[in-house]
RNA sequence: GCCCCGGUAGCUCAGAUGGAUAGAGCAUCUGCCUUCUAAGCAGAAUGUCACAGGUUCGAGUCCUGUCCGGGGUACCA
């Protein structure tokens, strides 16, 4: 479709030149109404403003000069009124379609404008204060299939999880393990005020307990240090039953220990942007346009969240990669400028790195919404949600609207619908498939790649392979939109269109040839479906 | 006040760079399983695309303003 395509292109700009008229950008794309062709370009439009003279009279003279060109593929060129020119594909060239599909098997739709590039996606990044909550679950959700897309698009991805263990809520976890543990042991326990009240607290308390006894006195770096490993386990463990990891962990601790974060205080210092005030430090981000100064170091003497976080993209620019994607919450929409603002007036270019904010989810249960916070233990977290609906289902759910909204999670719908959730639509499409191809088996037809691709004529069989020629240019524009709904959003048009063809064209029948060409066909949908589903992190079942 | 995101069918939401009659699922109604999986298909019904201007041959999509909802605007992350 692509080379296809680039003809057209090609074809369009030697009419324009043999007939003088000026170059535009124009479109080419498939048309909803059928009787426009197949394809359908606007450039006589676009036209018609610079050259004063009427759109269909140029789309005319266009047709013409295209009518005398070679084009493979194309059987017709129509104009139509307000001045379009439509082109009517040959159906051999959707029919030959099938068989490059299935020679392309699991690598087809891949694309090469990643070849030779890295690609870096932080994402998840939550500190170890406590287990992974539904919030996460979209951020870890999108981060990963957005790694997926890069991959499909031959970059060479980094998965990375960042951590700031360093801060106060580290420090308040600490003391909050400290808390549950004196109270264990009976001793005198003061819980902080603004302690994480979770009764996983108490556990970690209790393994300490058992652990290392009964005389941890005040302070000790076990409780925070412990409570960060075991946290951070079952984090990991969380991310794992979905089907996600991580290639590299970034902690705050390294950038104060290598000395990264004096040094670019120290940078900032020399070009005047950083003063003191109030017994704090603060970056001069008014001197760079922006609205308001930012406190740097705390009169308290810790730096605040944007110092690390400043320190640490400065690290990941300089590990060279080509994109760096980030995945944040609304809730960073006002803090990472300040830090790409910090990095610009060390004299970087922030080009690679690319923000992706993701809206929140509410969470409805009982009709009600449901507020979350980590510290009061009022939340819902990401293991229930996948004990409960299962990690398609969860992931499906995550990604199947734009992250520019916000995400309405239902959880007693979700859980009562489950039997009528899209993820089983697409997942079912497949299972037919391969529940087809086993049924031809037994009838002694057996898939294969000589088949008679001509055979398949019926307008339901066209019209499936018409959706899924789009598919690697699918790959392609996903990896400028980093929207992963836009690959679902297809994969239910597809599998729409193949469960439409089902209940029309019989696959198995006497009609040995006809037989083999669907086989054919339906064998080039399963491998879109599978290939589609696994961008996702969706499994793609062979029985359902 | 300022910044970000949203406002599309009764509900939840899709609408690839502006394109030719605005879509899906759920909910409602009508058909279809002795035939490869009915977790499916076919059909019916449902809209001032928040509102008002503007740009354009053409706007749900771009620009400006207004209204409504969510988030941010910390010496919390």
């Amino acid at each position: 479709m692509k080379t296809l395509k680039k003809q057209l292109t090609d074809g369009i700009q030697r009419a324009l030149e043999s007939l003088s008229y000026p170059g535009k950008d124009f479109s080419l794309a498939p048309p909803n109404n059928p009787d426009f062709g197949n394809i359908s370009s606007n450039i006589a439009l676009l036209l018609a403003n610079d050259l004063k003279t009427s759109p269909l009279e140029i789309a005319n003279a266009i047709a013409n000069e295209l009518q005398s060109a070679v084009l493979d593929h194309i059987e017709s060129i129509t104009v139509t009124p307000p001045g379009f020119i439509n082109f009517f594909i040959r159906n051999s060239f959707f029919q030959s379609s099938i068989k490059s599909i299935r020679k392309a098997g699991n690598s087809y739709g891949r694309g090469i404008v990643g070849r030779g590039k890295t690609a870096n996606v932080e994402f998840v990044s939550a500190n170890p204060t406590g287990p992974l909550t539904v919030g996460h679950g979209r951020n870890a959700v999108l981060g990963d299939s957005i790694a997926n897309i890069l991959e499909w698009n031959s970059y060479e991805v980094t998965r990375e999880y960042y951590y700031n263990d360093a801060g106060r809520q580290m420090h308040i976890l600490g003391q909050s393990v400290e808390a549950r543990y004196f109270e264990l042991c009976g001793r005198k326990s003061n819980f902080p005020e603004e302690g994480y009240q979770g009764e996983y607290i108490r556990e970690i308390a209790r393994q300490i307990l058992d652990r290392r006894g009964t005389e941890l006195g005040s302070g000790s770096h076990y409780f925070k240090d412990d409570a960060e490993k075991e946290i951070f386990s079952e984090i990991k463990n969380s991310l794992k039953r979905l089907g996600i990891h991580f290639d590299h962990f970034s902690n705050e601790k390294t950038f104060y220990e290598n000395g990264a974060i004096d040094q670019f205080i120290m940078e900032l210092k020399k070009k005047d942007l950083i003063y003191e005030k109030d017994g704090a430090t603060w970056f001069r981000a008014t001197a760079l346009g922006k609205e308001k100064d930012r406190v740097y170091i705390k009169t308290s003497g810790e730096p605040t969240y944007r110092v690390p976080d400043t320190a640490y993209h400065r690290d990941k620019l300089e590990r060279k990669f080509d994109l760096i994607v980030d995945i944040f919450g609304a809730d960073h929409a006002d803090s990472y400028p300040d830090v790409l603002l910090a990095l610009q007036a060390m004299g970087l270019d922030t080009s690679p790195i690319k923000v992706l904010l993701y809206q929140f989810v509410t969470l409805m249960r009982d009709g009600q919404k449901v507020k979350m916070s980590t510290r009061k233990a009022n939340f819902v977290t990401l293991d229930e949600l996948k004990n409960d609906l299962g990690a398609d289902v969860v992931r499906y759910f995550f990604i199947m609207r734009s992250m520019n909204t916000h995400l309405d999670f239902d959880l007693d719908l979700a859980a009562d619908q489950s039997d009528k959730n899209p993820v089983f639509y697409l997942q079912y499409a497949h299972a037919r498939i391969c529940n087809i191809i086993k049924h031809g088996k037994e009838k002694g037809i057996k898939e294969t790649s000589s088949f008679q691709d001509g055979q398949l004529t019926h307008e339901d069989e066209l019209n499936l392979i018409r959706h899924m020629v789009h598919f690697p240019e699918l790959i392609e524009t996903t990896h400028d939109t980093l929207e992963p709904q836009n690959i679902a959003n297809y994969l239910q048009e597809l599998a729409a269109r193949f469960h439409r063809f089902y209940g029309q064209c019989r696959v198995i029948t006497e009609n040995k040839e006809l037989s083999k060409a669907r086989l054919g066909l339906v064998s080039a949908v399963k491998i879109i479906l599978g290939n589609g589903l696994s961008i996702l992190g969706i499994t793609a079942p062979e029985r359902m």
